[in-house]
DNA sequence: ATTCCATCCTGACACCGTAAAGATTGGATT
DNA sequence: AATCCAATCTTTACGGTGTCAGGATGGAAT
């Protein structure tokens, strides 16, 4: 049933798939390349061609995953149309992302081996970057405004993915939500 | 002049200081054990004598680390008395750590390399925890406030390390220290 | 003096990333 | 329609890595 043609067809496409759940599996660190070829049914030098090497395949895997980690902010902002909570709903969306995506969290913010200097990388994290400018300008804040809702968010995200933050890793998930939600709160620009 | 005797004397030590310096050079993801063993000069299956497996090399590492990334909180509050300053202090003594040791850092707060469960490792991070705790203590804040005082600092310097902080990465080292003392200052519980 | 055992080395194996060279195929050119 | 070409994928090979098994060494305890 499962034919298997000596050319793929869309093997790129096949190759990110199986990238992202091998990603998902075995973390960033236990990432190989041979294993994502195994996974995709494919020879272990066949995604030389589309990727070059594992860096390349991780690059594009990075800018993927910055389109999923900005989908997770937005289906958080997307319940309100307040400014202030917009803003809160993007630190919420920040955390599920580092809980539901965690080896994706880790490739985009505490990798070195995705190259930086690729354009497509550096534009989708440049467009995540401006849309929490943007979020901070709806709310009357400067650059300083955004590095704090920026770093308190991430900040929250990977202490508690690394098991780090004592504070928050025996909570519930209202629990959670409250003491993100009160240290967000006090981080905004105040109400003008 | 360098003789070689059969029995290193203190290999122990000599792998944790060819380890932390192997470290400083190729980072987390480039860390080779062989490496490390041909630094301090011995055979590649040495190590596993004294740490098991790479993973238990790490693990001695990143105890080490938590010591390293202490003492950079501590210099940065020895220069004062006032609580509030002590804080602050700490916020920047945790950039510094960042900046000077970034293998150390991303070692200790972004790998699952080290073993999490190993009682030394966890008493040295318990140990930093509480350290932040006390000085929230002192100036009358809750767990709320060690979480935010802990997030903030953290997200800012790693998100430095991985060069995400467009606010910050252009900025001067005054001008960096500057943004720190702002974003900490909001954090920090109201003077009582 | 002899035994013992922690320490360290050598050798081997499976896995990894990458490069080179060959096989296959679809599509463009003639 | 026949041919060529270039892209795609496979095979093979090499050096590097972690880990295990077994052997060598030498200090310490008996």
């Amino acid at each position: 049933m499962e034919e298997k043609p000596y050319h793929h067809g869309d093997l790129r496409a096949a190759l990110l798939a199986a990238g992202e759940a091998e990603l998902a599996e075995r973390g960033v660190e236990g990432f190989s390349l041979r294993a994502v070829a195994k996974r995709a049914g494919v020879s272990h030098a066949a995604p030389a061609h589309h990727f070059g090497d594992v860096g390349g395949l991780l690059t594009a895997l990075a800018t993927e995953g910055f389109v999923r980690f900005q989908a997770k902010l937005d289906a958080r902002e997307a319940g309100t149309d307040d400014p202030r909570e917009k803003a809160v709903g993007a630190a919420f969306g920040y955390q599920d992302f580092a809980r539901d995506r965690p080896a994706l969290f880790r490739l985009i913010f505490s990798s070195a081996k995705p190259d930086a200097s690729n354009p497509e990388l550096h534009a989708a994290a440049e467009h995540a970057y401006r849309h929490l400018v943007g979020l901070i300008a709806a709310l009357g804040g400067d650059e300083s405004d955004v590095v704090a809702l920026w770093a308190a968010s991430h900040g929250m995200a990977d202490l508690a993915l690394g098991g780090r933050l004592r504070g928050m890793s025996g909570l519930s998930m209202a629990e959670r939500e409250a003491m993100v939600r009160s240290v967000i709160s006090r981080i905004l620009p105040p109400v003008s």
